[in-house]
DNA sequence: GTGGATTTCAAACACTCGTTTGATATAATT
DNA sequence: AATTATATCAAACGAGTGTTTGAAATCCAC
C-alpha cells in the first residue's frame, strides 16, 4: 500500500516535532509540512493529534524484543564488566549514536510528565530496563542486602547517566563549552559512573587513590572505622 | 502602591502555570484566573507573555544571596558531615517541602530546554550552587585529582538526587507506590547518596558490608587488586 | 471637590490551533 | 470500462491564543 508511506512519514515527522517541542506546543501542522503529507492526513490516519501522539511515542520506543540494551556480550563475563556494559550502552543511548536524538528526548519529556496514555507503554519499557540492571546488580550485592536498597543503587546508575545527557546545557553553563566536549565523552562518563559504583560497593579503589598506594583505603576511614562514638 | 499585590499576584500565578503546563502550553488567561486580575493586567505590567516568563522565573529564583542551600551548619565541621548537609539540604530543596512545589518544576523545564533569556539567571544560580558543592568536596579529594574528575563527582552527587525527584514518577512505575513512599524520603535518600559517595571516596564501608565485618573491603577486591593482568 | 496620573475592565483584534468538509485524484476490484 | 474503495487536497470552521484599545474606575496630591 502507497499508503504505509505516509503513515510512516507522519509518524516519523510526529515523533521529532513532539520531542522538540512537546505535546501541546507541537502543532499538527508542522509536523504534516516536515512529512511533506495534507493536514487532515493526521486525522485521516490517527483520528486526532492525541492518538498520533501515543502511536508515535509506540512506535519510536517499543516494550518489544528490541529494547536490550546491550546483548552482545557474553553473559558469563565477570559482573563488572556487564555493568560497565550496561552503562556503556545506556550512555551511548542516551547521548544520541545511532539512534536519533529525538527518541531519547521524547522519553525524557515522558519522565518528567507522563501522559497518562503512554504509561503502559512506560511502565514495560523501563521495568525491561531496570530487570536488566537489577540481574547484574544482584550477582554483585550480597544476598540479605533488603530490596529497596538494591533498587536505590540501581537508581543511582541510571540516575548518574541520564543527568549527564538530561542535565547537559547546564552542565555546559557551569564548567564550560570545552570540558564538557573534552571529558564527558560516552568513554569517559561510563569510566567515571562505572568507577564510582564500584568504588562504592568495595569491588574497586576507591576515587582518588593512585594505584601506587599501598594501602587501598582512605587514610580518614581508620578513625570513621572507630566502633563507635569516638567524635574526636 | 495597590498595584505591588496585583504584580506580585501575578507572578506567583505565572510561575505556577509555567511550571505546571511549560512557557508555550500555559496560557495568559489561566495565569490571570489565578491571579484574580484581568487579562490585560499582564501585558500592563510586563508589557508581553515573555517577558512575564522571565520576570517570574527570576522571582521564583533569584540569584541573590538567598540562594544559600544550607547555611546553618558551622564551618568548622568535618567534610563528611558538610557533604551529607548539602545533600540533604538539596534533596529537601527538591523533594517540595517549604519552598512551592512548582519552583523546582520550572527550574527542571529550563534544565531541560533552557530559554535563551533565563540563561544567565540559571548560570549565576548553578555556578553558585555547584561552587558550593565543590568546595566541600575539596576538603576531602586529594589535591592532586585534576579539576574535571572532581567535577564529575560533583555532579554524580547532584545528579542522583536531581534523578530520585525528577523521574519520580517513573520509579514509582518500576516500584511500585509503596516502596517508594516508604523508602525515598529525604532522609532515607539523603543516607542512601551520602552513603553512596562517601564509599566511592573511601570514607565510608563499601555499600552492602554490614559493620560487623572485620574486613571492610569485598573480598573480590583482592583479585581485582593484584598488580594487573591476572584475569583468573 | 478638582485634576491628573495610575490602575482596572469588557470588548474586540488578528492570528493560530485542531479538526471537518466535500470535492478530487488514485488504486483496486469486478 | 465501470464501479467501488482508498487516499489526497484546498478551503473553511469554531475555539482559543496573545495582544490592543479606549473607556471606566480608583487613587492621591492640591
Amino acid at each position: 500500500m502507497s499508503s504505509d508511506d505516509a503513515r510512516g512519514r507522519i509518524l516519523n515527522a510526529a515523533g521529532e516535532v513532539f520531542a522538540e517541542r512537546g505535546f501541546r506546543a507541537a502543532t499538527v501542522r508542522e509536523i504534516c509540512r516536515r512529512a511533506d503529507v495534507n493536514v487532515a492526513s493526521v486525522n485521516y490516519y490517527f483520528g486526532d493529534k492525541e492518538r498520533l501522539y501515543v502511536e508515535a511515542f509506540k512506535a519510536a520506543h517499543p516494550a518489544g524484543p528490541e529494547l536490550n540494551l546491550a546483548p552482545d556480550w557474553p553473559n558469563d563475563a565477570r559482573p563488572e564488566e556487564q555493568l560497565r556494559a550496561f552503562i556503556h550502552a545506556l550512555l551511548t543511548r542516551l547521548m544520541s549514536a545511532e539512534n536519533p536524538a529525538w527518541k531519547m528526548r521524547l522519553l525524557q519529556r515522558e519522565i518528567l510528565e507522563p501522559t497518562p496514555l503512554c504509561m503502559e507503554v512506560m511502565r514495560a519499557f523501563f521495568r525491561a530496563k531496570f530487570a536488566q540492571l537489577m540481574d547484574i546488580l544482584d550477582e554483585i550485592l550480597p544476598a540479605d542486602m533488603p530490596a529497596e536498597r538494591r533498587h536505590q543503587i540501581g537508581f543511582s546508575v541510571i540516575g548518574q547517566c541520564v543527568y549527564f545527557r538530561a542535565a547537559s546545557p547546564v552542565i555546559r553553563m557551569v564548567i564550560g563549552e570545552e570540558e564538557q566536549r573534552e571529558h564527558h565523552t560516552v568513554d569517559l562518563l561510563t569510566d567515571h559512573v562505572c568507577g564510582l559504583v564500584l568504588a562504592a560497593l568495595g569491588l574497586a579503589r576507591p576515587l582518588g587513590q593512585p594505584p601506587s598506594e599501598g594501602r587501598s583505603m582512605h587514610p580518614r576511614i581508620v578513625k570513621s572505622l572507630e566502633p563507635e562514638g569516638a567524635e574526636k
